[in-house]
DNA sequence: TGTACATCAGTGAACGCGCGTTCACTGATGTAC
DNA sequence: TGTACATCAGTGAACGCGCGTTCACTGATGTAC
């Protein structure tokens, strides 16, 4: 029955980038941040000497950039899941916010990535980043001038509305991380109600200006 | 007339724990964060052997938190700058937001600390960052409550509202510093706007209440 | 079926480097008598 | 005024360490004939 070594895991093939990914991901914590691993510690992680690391990867660099793709797909999994919510029930704002959070704690190594590590690392690194967060931003104006045609006041300039929210999101998720789970829960209740603010005021803003003119 | 050697600066005394720190500051830049700034390297840029270093602080964490301290004073040169701006014309959001952004500006080094860093790094380091953050928020709503008393409409929530800005505005502040000057300017406008939009749906949000109860 | 060869993921050993930290020291300055 | 001593910022040399990177290699797998 046993037709294995019993210490290595059984292997369904060579080991491949997402292996050596995978055992960087599983180094991050709050405490270890991407551009603190360094090549030696994932290649022992992903139990691979060394200089095999470059069979994969060029540099931690391309590693890094390979992850933020990863994140990119958790990403896009929050804004399915929202729209889910919203399509179901009245509500949108809290919905979003809450799926958002709760993706947030079951992935939490990867959208800590985005959350946290933007502002810090290589250019290449940098611009990863930027890069998910302005789908997301596309995403979400989409959904903004979507809603105000069927059941919204027509909002002001939802392009700056989506980029205003994305970024309140993302900081405060990013703090909210590192709070025990029932100061996340109030961390949740703000964010939803600053979410009602900027969309409440660009709506007011909206109104305002059709008075004048147009 | 030539009593000292050319080459040294003459000092004007034996090395402080300053010269330490703008040493520190000097090696910072958009590539360099805090946290990737070695003993040594700091050591070399104040011109003292690596082993002084150690009669100025305990270890680089405490360097880190140092700077976090003199970033704080920024913070507040910032904040005492805006009310100036505001207490002499009408207007109030444009030119607190533009004194922060010249602020930026001007002390790069120093504020971009605060901005970028704050979710990287040792514990002892994020709490300082947060605990300059909080004083931050916490003028912003006193002046904010201020400001309903004389002017404006009652806001709701205030400390919410401070909390919204404050982040917003820093995150934002944080990505401009990567572009050019012109960009920079696009930004100043739309973090204006955002920042309005918050403001407004407060005051939204504060009406909507008053009309049900109190 | 057998043989010769190419490919290529993974290897062990070694390199030079910058790091944080330690040690016993120097030499200027201040203080007590 | 002189002498002895304490203090303490700064030093040069050395340590062991983990790092990124290189080299020539192994050995399994696939392919051509």
């Amino acid at each position: 029955m046993e037709d294995a070594d019993p210490k290595p895991i059984a292997r369904k093939g060579p080991i491949e980038r997402e292996d050596v990914l995978a055992a960087a991901l599983k180094l991050l914590g709050p405490q270890r941040s991407v551009s603190t691993l360094s090549l030696r510690e994932v290649s022992r992680e992903a139990g691979i000497a060394p200089n095999s690391f470059y069979r994969h990867f060029r540099d931690m660099d391309e590693l890094a950039v390979a992850l933020i793709g990863l994140a990119g797909g958790s990403l896009r999994k929050v804004i399915r899941e929202a729209r889910l919510r919203v399509s179901a029930g009245g509500e949108v704002v809290r919905p979003s916010v809450e799926a958002f959070m709760e993706q947030l704690e079951a992935d939490e190594k990867l959208l800590h990535i985005l959350l946290r590590e933007g502002t810090v690392g290589s250019d290449a690194f940098k611009q990863a980043v930027e890069r998910e967060l302005h789908s997301f931003e596309d995403e979400l104006r989409d959904d903004l001038i979507r809603l105000s045609q069927v059941q919204w006041p027509r909002a002001h300039q939802p392009a700056l509305v989506a980029k205003a929210i994305t970024r309140l999101v993302f900081t405060m998720g990013a703090t909210a991380m590192d709070q025990p789970p029932q100061r996340r829960r109030e961390v949740t209740d703000q964010i939803v109600e600053m979410v009602r603010m900027i969309v409440t005021g660009a709506q007011a803003l909206a109104a305002g200006e059709g008075k004048d003119g147009d």
